[in-house]
DNA sequence: CTATTTTTTTAGTTTTGTCTAAAATTATTT
DNA sequence: AAATAATTTTAGACAAAACTAAAAAAATAG
């Protein structure tokens, strides 16, 4: 395996998530995500293809190929392996963890990441419930669900939260949401998509669409 | 504390390493420390100057001001500190945690570090027997000396190696010299400056001068 | 104390990754 | 289907950090 730089792997890594969603990532949809201009996108997705990372043809979107995502999930790996040892190991809270962890993983070295996996005991999910593909870059398949998406009367345990602004985290504690809670869909209201919401035997209580939207569950 | 890049801290750890054995550091002794060229490091000098971390004069050598030495122990706490951390809980050997840490050291997020310390217990030397700086940059003086340089008779506990080859390696494990061995000067010869040392109450064996030369010890 | 050697600096390129502005292509309207 | 709008690419510049080759300054030798 090749190494690449701390901006190739940026790309690369958020090419790999865009096109879990989409398929096919857009010159603009990845300048907004990596914060950076449409022209700089067209530059590295030309040099990514050179490198044999990217099916790319001009205007016509582009798809990471195999090797593109082996290379992915192997900063995803570190990624998650450093989240996992800044909130177990160092006590960091799970909403700083990101972060610091964004740095940390373009230290590529095997040796180091085979190891620090093994002294945190092989953990299967990041502090956000999100695998952690291994050392040959095997993946669990997430059932991570939106809690939108979820059926009534079925049980969830929240495993992340997309947005982590301080806005969304004072309404979480607020409703004693937080990862690892077991959260059961009572009630969905048309018309304006709200849901009501059971943790253990408490009473229902309600949660905005645009809440919901952003909670995260692993469900049965 | 502002941001300093990977490049210009790679300068001011390597010269505030060379200002210790010389008080001011020279064009070419940089270069060669960092393998670059001497165009290279004027380039730099003048940036660094610029930034007010560098005392420098044209074709005069430089130091560190205090601004600098501050920079530059915050790297080295980073450096030491991710070598206890290698050495200590991921089991790497004292001879391979040098490496990683040179990559890990550039993270530089200051609650990362001080909550790394207290993890780790608030180590007070790396693996190779250095100091570590405390989080307000204070550091023990280290009264490291090298083998050649011990008072016949006295003690000194094996604190680090300077060159680090296979070769030297192979030498050390045949004499059963270890980081953290006890040793004792009972002879030196003036002919090739080769000495006679002991471990504890084992007999008396040989130490050629070039090997002596690259032992230091910590001795009381 | 000149002359030569060594060291250091300057000048001009190169590479990587970014940017702006303009041109080319594709998508959307009417 | 032609006109307009949006997206994407190209062209040209710039900053950081490196390099080579040449010039300038300092150190050393005869």
């Amino acid at each position: 395996m090749l190494n690449y730089s701390t901006s190739e792997e940026n790309y690369i890594k958020a090419i790999f998530h865009l096109q879990r969603q989409d398929g096919t990532v857009t010159t603009n949809e990845l300048a907004n995500e990596l914060k950076t201009k449409p022209a700089s996108v067209t530059d590295m997705m030309k040099k990514l293809k050179v490198k044999k990372l990217l099916n790319y043809q001009p205007y016509q979107g582009f798809r990471l190929t195999n090797e593109g995502n082996k290379v992915a999930l192997g900063i995803i790996r570190r990624h998650r392996l450093w989240e996992y040892f800044l909130a177990e190991k160092l006590k960091f809270s799970w909403d700083e963890v990101h972060e610091v962890a964004e740095e940390l993983e373009h230290v590529s070295n095997k040796k180091l990441i085979d190891k620090l996996d093994e002294f945190l005991g092989f953990p299967r999910t990041d502090p956000h419930g999100d695998p952690i593909p291994d050392a040959n870059g095997k993946i669990e398949i997430s059932k991570k669900i939106c809690l939108t998406a979820m059926a009534l009367n079925t049980i969830g345990v929240v495993s992340s939260v997309s947005d982590q602004s301080s806005e969304i985290l004072e309404l979480l504690e607020h409703k004693k949401i937080a990862i690892g809670t077991k959260l059961e869909v009572k009630k969905k209201f048309e018309f304006d998509n709200s849901m009501e919401v059971k943790i253990g035997r408490q009473p229902a209580f309600t949660i905005s669409n645009q809440l919901a939207e952003n909670i995260f569950v692993l469900s049965n």
